[in-house]
DNA sequence: AATGAATGAGGCTTCATTCAT
DNA sequence: AATGAATGAAGCCTCATTCAT
């Protein structure tokens, strides 16, 4: 009945996200298995303890963090989609630049590169990252293509496998980033990286002229 | 007092690669982190106390781990890039094709998931990686990129970066196989996958047509 | 500002008895150790916090669900002694019977089991339920015994010993309900059990007809 | 094939009874939950991370020590049983004494206690303990009753229930000195308690004289 | 060279207790 | 008076590493 006092609420429904925005980051830099859970509480600026007013685990812990941290993009790739009235190849390249800006600038980023090196030892994460990250990402890259090959703009391939070879370089280029780079201070310009990659694509699907 | 018999002895020298191949797929299998060294002592059938008559600690053999397993690779490629005379992109094929069976088909294809996932914790051995595997891969597809781009067979790219495009599924392909395509079963077909590859840099390195 | 309703203002001084019964019940089920203060809270329908109002520590409640538990039953045995007019067996009968009526049969049912497991760790209450349960429950089966001894009911026998050798199954019979039975659903029934320990004092007490 | 060298052969051996030992005599002392791991290790002279070489968990060991400590003195009597020769109240007596001298002067003595205070907690094994003790101990005073009973020494009674009450006060004596005696130092004499147990069954067991 | 028993530091998790609201 | 979010000490358990044999 009565309301708590208002500094105190917004605290307990913005800690979650606090804890899992901590922790994302120490994952990804550390792994999660070399990441210990005082560290994301210290991070975070709350106690050891808190952590489990939150998750039941450190495992939960884990999967709250890959759900909150790619869902929002692909909803956002699924509207461009749907709005889309260009060619196929804008949409394309609308999709993968939707993925640049809303999760490579963001502190998403590093959770391709963690579900890599984690999948194996969680796979009730791995499944749930297939079902709700992969399986989403794909449908909306196979649209592209498939609206393409059916208009003529692109010439006939394999969809599932042409989703795949058109994904694979932004994904790299994200995990590049948190894995090696990060620690080699060889950086890849992504933009440059994305140029590049749209201009293959865009000869390489074309219908060919000869 | 006892002459080893000649097995014992054969299986004394035969031991420390005997152990980086029992620890390399456990890495693979279940991260760095998250592998025992008892489980590592039992694949090699060994006991744990002999792993450290062979290496300093568990960190000594993640990195003799990582260089037993792809140096060969590379030498092979730096051979073919020597002995290669037909077309700039049939050099670019036959080198990624090497990747896939001196690597992919063998027991090291884990090795880049597991330095994706370790990288950051262990920079010593990023930074061996680095100079002895992923430079010199680099600079055999450059090879290749730069001489399509001379003879006019391959438009004018920037190099680096397109090197690093031409790469990102290969590796993606090695990644996937080794992260979540082994816990969910849904392995993807490397002969198609490269061919599809293939296809589309044979197009999108083209010269262009118009 | 505003009155309490009365609802309100009786549960305001029924609360300690109320913790300390939700208390009793699950300290007997699971032993002090291992009931978790929320727990207490929960049964009682309060929130943690509330048990500190009341409680200054786990142990504090813990001699409180003590105290409450079993005097009551000690007050009225005491009651039964001073107006006996019959045998002493009947006596003795009585105050046994007792026990099992106003101790078995109801809530405190459990605290000579609770008792028995805990005393070690907390001699100050193992010393207040000695001066308080134990010493006036002796008292009275040592009046019962020796008014029988004087009367040559009963044979002599060393009183103090066979206070305890009268008591015991009793005692033995609700530590069993609370412990094992309640765990494998093997009850014993009280009833047939007190018939047949009086059975054998009736006959065994006896001055010997040899 | 190389035999170990006794001293270290001996040490493997023992360490199970070893540890089991130093186990029980603080689980008694304070209950099972408020026993750290720590403290036997040390108890036992052996490190916190030993414990792990001989039993999984805490509770594997709790496990181990109740199957140490009771079964050699149920073998025992079962020993008397198949040979005694003379009445059935003297086979009683002998089995109830076999329980004071095997256990109850043994550093088993302090099990029951444990049992009673722990049963709800580990069901499995309180129901190890009902199988393995407890049913094997009624088992044999059940025999000497019914031996009894058959030959006409003892009156006719429930012998289910007689076995409880016959055994109660035993189990009391031993209960007690681990409970409430062992704070307030106020030990029971056994011999002068088993005594008059023994005296009161001797007369109430009785076929009546009248 | 090989073993495997032993160690002990360190991590995850629990929960009695506190305190701002 | 009541709440429940927050704390942090403490315990169970793991496992890299050591060393006597």
């Amino acid at each position: 009945m009565i309301v708590p006092a208002p500094t105190r609420r917004r605290r307990k429904e913005a800690r979650p996200s606090e804890l899992t925005e901590a922790a994302l980051g120490l994952f990804v830099e550390k792994g999660f298995a070399a990441t210990r859970l005082e560290e994301v509480a210290l991070r975070a600026g709350v106690s050891k303890g808190t952590l489990y007013l939150y998750f039941d685990s450190k495992e939960a812990l884990f999967k709250a963090v890959i759900q909150e941290g790619m869902v929002p993009a692909l909803i956002e790739g699924e509207g461009i989609l749907a709005r889309h009235t260009g060619t196929s190849f804008e949409l394309l390249e609308a999709l993968l630049r939707i993925v640049w800006t809303r999760i490579g600038e963001t502190g998403s980023a590093g959770i391709p590169k963690l579900i890599v090196a984690e999948a194996r030892n969680f796979p009730e994460v791995a499944r749930f990252y297939y079902e709700n990250v992969i399986r989403r990402g794909r449908a909306l890259v196979g649209a592209a293509l498939e609206r393409g090959m059916v208009n003529g703009e692109f010439r006939q391939m394999d969809i599932e496998t042409t989703i795949e070879v058109v994904i694979a370089p932004v994904l790299m280029l994200l995990i590049w980033r948190f894995s090696m780079a990060s620690c080699l201070g060889r950086e890849i310009d992504p933009r440059e990286y994305l140029t590049i990659h749209m201009d293959l694509l865009r000869q390489g699907l074309l219908r060919s002229q000869v």
